[in-house]
DNA sequence: GAGTGGTCTAGACCACTAG
DNA sequence: TAGTGGTCTAGACCACTCC
């Protein structure tokens, strides 16, 4: 239930009502008391046990709505989103074909196993140094040519659950499985690209020459309540990186 | 003043009225009736010059807000906005050092001359073969040292009276001048990266070994009324480029 | 037909800015 | 003190979904 100094008349509230009520249902959401693909409950019943007008709780859900948190459906309700694999790739996969094509490869984990975070990933991930990772590495592909390569690192705790088939194409984009298996919820990312000469390994994953410009792009992904959740460096010689400024 | 097919009782909108009154608001933005840095008249005023109510016109601007065509200040009024050198650089600038820190660096252009379009100019400003452009090579340095390289192209007819200083560092970026000389503003902005070998004249620009792996990034900028207005290649090699997916 | 979100209205009070 | 945007409320009608 609803905390007295959520009411607008209880002392002066320091932030405004429809923020309070964003955070107080987000909290719910990152609890689990709605899980992804549930129905939260009506604006209507919301506003009435929140004791709020209704536009204050259609101005947090708009909120929640913008973050990505939830999705409305008119005549249906409001539901807390699941990562669909579409809708991951529309979000998160930003590499398209020198033409401007949205490309989209299918992942393979070549590789998984836990180790020691090295030490770029433990402060990317803001972990105290010699903590565990779950480590994979993954291919993208297009037919049989190998288009992205990447290195994954997962705090351990969090992703002990996780179920990765290794060695074989995925049916779904690897933030589904995160979130099934494990309920971390990718809700925000920083990426960062660099350009790097292709190292003897790399270049042969990816069928180029040793020393060829590659595109390096480092991603640090966050979940719902702001921790750091994913280490990621993806290697590209033959896509582009592709961002739209609003 | 406001058609008649805008008020609610007028047919069926298709369109809900907020978004057509987002849209004539907009136009009237766009066609030059409040300049950059006027303010609109109060959305009460509003509201009652357009026959619709005080929330109706708030949703408007709240969306002329989020796509950074005005800005709200409490007490004061509604404001067109003015691509202070400061705003533009934080929203359109994406570089970062190796380190992540906003790097600053001070731009000047070396080269300003009028030309016929190349083929990608013309195919990523959507003009004619054959259309004219005006063509500006620029360099941004920290200190002496040379960290991005430009070559931008703008079709003519819009930046004839474009006032650019030659060979000194410029105070203000470029999309200010744009805005002041030219009342183009840059509202929006589609970036592409990838990676590519140093050609000898880049190199010998950004101080390194000729097909050192370096970035390409190439932007088109759109102005407000979604028009392609500039085409620009930067390339660096020290720099990475930064994005945060919200 | 009942229930949901989407839109629109009307009016209140507050916080901030300026003269 | 007057005017502005910021917040909050209350209630209406519509479009859509599902039974």
């Amino acid at each position: 239930m609803m905390p007295d100094d959520l009411h607008p008349g209880a002392a002066v509230a320091a932030r405004p009502l429809y923020q309070q009520v964003h955070d107080h249902l987000l909290g719910r959401i990152v609890a689990g008391e709605w899980p992804p693909g549930d129905y939260l409950p009506s604006e209507q019943r919301l506003a009435a046990s929140l004791g709020v007008a209704l536009g204050t709780v259609r101005r947090a859900l708009d909120e929640l709505v913008q973050e990505g948190v939830v999705e409305r459906r008119q005549g249906r309700g409001t539901a807390v989103l699941r990562h669909s694999s579409d809708r991951a790739r529309f979000r998160f996969f930003r590499l398209v074909g020198p033409d401007g094509s949205r490309i989209v490869p299918k992942g393979r984990v070549l590789t998984a196993r836990q180790r020691i975070a090295r030490a770029e990933e433990a402060r990317g991930l803001a972990l105290a140094g010699g903590a565990e990772v779950l480590a994979l590495t993954r291919e993208r592909r297009v037919g049989s040519r190998v288009l992205v390569h990447e290195t994954i690192a997962l705090p351990l705790p969090l992703f002990s659950r996780l179920q990765v088939p290794v060695g074989q194409d995925l049916a779904e984009e690897l933030y589904v499985l995160y979130q099934r298996d494990c309920g971390v919820t990718v809700a925000r990312a920083e990426d960062r690209v660099s350009p790097e000469a292709a190292s003897i390994p790399v270049a042969r994953s990816l069928g180029v020459a040793p020393g060829t410009p590659i595109l390096r792009i480092l991603r640090i992904a966050f979940g719902l309540d702001g921790t750091a959740v994913e280490h990621r460096v993806s290697r590209t010689a033959r896509l582009e990186y592709a961002v739209a400024i609003e």
